[in-house]
DNA sequence: CTGTTAGCGCATTCAG
DNA sequence: CTGAATGCGCTAACAG
């Protein structure tokens, strides 16, 4: 409640003698800094925010944008960013708002949401890989970075995580274990993530010479009851693969469940992989061979990138979180 | 970046009567209210938040405090619950501010937090169950409601499940299966859901003439690891239970993964059950009996309550949400 | 129905 | 080193 006048008045100096204060200016009297720190503490005095805003034309907020319901699917993984995300920025005094999009709103609802200067820049959680999203965004003029994301032409920041560096490790693996036919449980078709690493399924099979089969290939949504339909469609084939690679670990967890309930060993009858290494890969059995990322850093470069989008000082530019394969006991050797 | 300045100019009006028509006061002759509508929207203005603060004594924003990093240990939780309170917020012309405090912080850092007046109220969620965290706040005389917390006498508003209703739905369900020696895996003592849930174990024992045995209850702590050592210690005891209640579904999913790597079978040797009903409680292999809480229910509750608060008009109150059955596979009848 | 005045709390001028 | 004046964008209280 007390404000700077309060604060001057008790220590007897002006406005602007607190107002260097609070902000550290140099140019204040050790004695004089003196007594108003104590008149700040005594009053119990905290600066305005609003107030504050207004003159600076800086809100001090970042808000993260979840694009769709779908992405409570993963949430996991949201939190775990945000938590760290949130710590970062708090460093450097910045707090953070929370903002989901409805599934009837797009990015052009974001002024509405964020846009009356309650923040000075967003962080755009895996926004559709067409770009329009971030297209519009840019427009808006609003600094932003696309979380688990990427930006290929660095026309903006993102943070994600080198999706084909993992699909790469998985493949080396299973084909190492003598694998051939392989499966692939894809996550949703217009986000980075799931078509990156779609995408480096089929670069890996063809570099080794199999061909890709339209069949093998089952499009699920990152959910739990996807990866469930995804392992009963794929071993329901007429040849069923050997391993099938899920997406993400949820939807391979999914997978296992439809095993059991399918009388299919795993890995005995067909090996597993999942993508992510959340803390259920290695409480599930089988155990989850998967690839690790570590959302936590992501949450760290993130704000890193969005401080410097708010400086304005460099350029956009893309970080690639490196992947790491977590070999347990989903997979076996053909040989 | 226009102002309402600018919107006066090209309407022809003065500010007052901008700001009328933005504040949809009837005042106004239709005429000119159209004339400015069409400024408005030719400039795309968009109401300056900070400013608009400054004057009303309003953010206009609610934040929400996850005390203890443990708490990201109950993700889906968190987000769940996140999601349904951001979007009621927002109808209600809210946003939502995101603060985890570290383990270091406590309650006396929220002012520092949140205190600048750049939120107008506070969630806190799943307060320790002392109370001198809710006491704390309340000094700070900021609106607040605890979710997943207990306000016995009512002294602050509160959404929580009704744990004593949920443990006497469990223990019945047990006891008709024919189990008498049941363990307990509790969460951590300082929690309120924690404790009523170890309470609601020891009442329903002791209403059915079962001696409690401290050996039988082992302190968790929400998490994978610690139901998977629950799971290992009491089913280590001389005279193992025949069944065992975990506080979360994660604590039980970790005993599962206990059972697989010790060849105890569930429900075969032993029975157990969980709470919450999260979405792997279904995907694990047993299917978990559980109890259901409607988190979605919750966030709409914490958002009306937190709402009250803010206008002030009634009496800080407790809503509790109703628990539910879920009864699976991982228990078995020992007739 | 519409306009004028004033002030919310702070920080950037510019003078002492 | 310190103070006085000024304005950020908005709206309540008064005029007209």
């Amino acid at each position: 409640m007390a404000s700077q006048h309060d604060v001057a008045k008790l220590a007897h100096v002006s406005l602007m003698t607190v107002s260097r204060v609070i902000n550290g200016s140099p140019k204040v009297r050790a004695e004089t800094r003196e007594r108003v720190a104590r008149a700040i503490e005594k009053l119990s005095y905290v600066p305005n925010a609003a107030a504050r805003a207004l003159h600076s034309k800086r809100s001090y907020n970042i808000g993260i944008v979840f694009p769709r319901k779908e992405y409570l699917l993963i949430a996991p993984f949201c939190i775990e960013l945000c938590t760290e995300l949130e710590a970062q920025l708090r460093k450097k005094g910045y707090h953070l708002f929370l903002g989901s999009l409805s599934d009837e709103e797009g990015v052009d609802d974001l002024p509405a949401l964020f846009g009356e200067g309650k923040v000075d820049g967003l962080i755009l959680f895996a926004p559709d890989r067409g770009g329009e999203e971030t297209a519009q965004l840019a427009a808006l003029g609003l600094p932003f970075v696309a979380a688990f994301a990427h930006s290929r032409d660095e026309s903006f920041s993102s943070v994600d995580s080198d999706n084909a560096k993992g699909m790469s490790l998985l493949m080396a693996y299973l084909f190492g274990l003598g694998h051939r036919r392989i499966g692939f449980v894809a996550g949703p078709e217009r986000e980075n993530d799931s078509a990156e690493r779609l995408e480096g399924y089929a670069r890996e099979l063809e570099a080794r010479g199999v061909a890709a089969e339209e069949d093998l290939v089952y499009r699920g949504d990152w959910s739990l009851e996807s990866g469930y339909a995804g392992f009963e469609a794929l071993m329901g084939l007429g040849a069923p693969p050997s391993a099938i690679v899920f997406s993400n670990d949820q939807m391979a967890i999914g997978g296992i469940k439809a095993s059991q309930d399918l009388g299919v060993r795993i890995p005995d009858d067909v090996s597993i992989t999942g993508y992510d290494d959340i803390k259920y890969a290695s409480f599930i059995t089988p155990s989850l061979t998967t690839v690790r990322q570590d959302i936590g850093l992501g949450g760290v470069k993130v704000a890193e990138l969005i401080l410097e989008r708010l400086a304005g000082e460099a350029a956009p530019r893309s970080i690639t979180i490196a992947p790491e394969l977590v070999v347990r006991s989903s997979c076996r050797s053909l040989a």
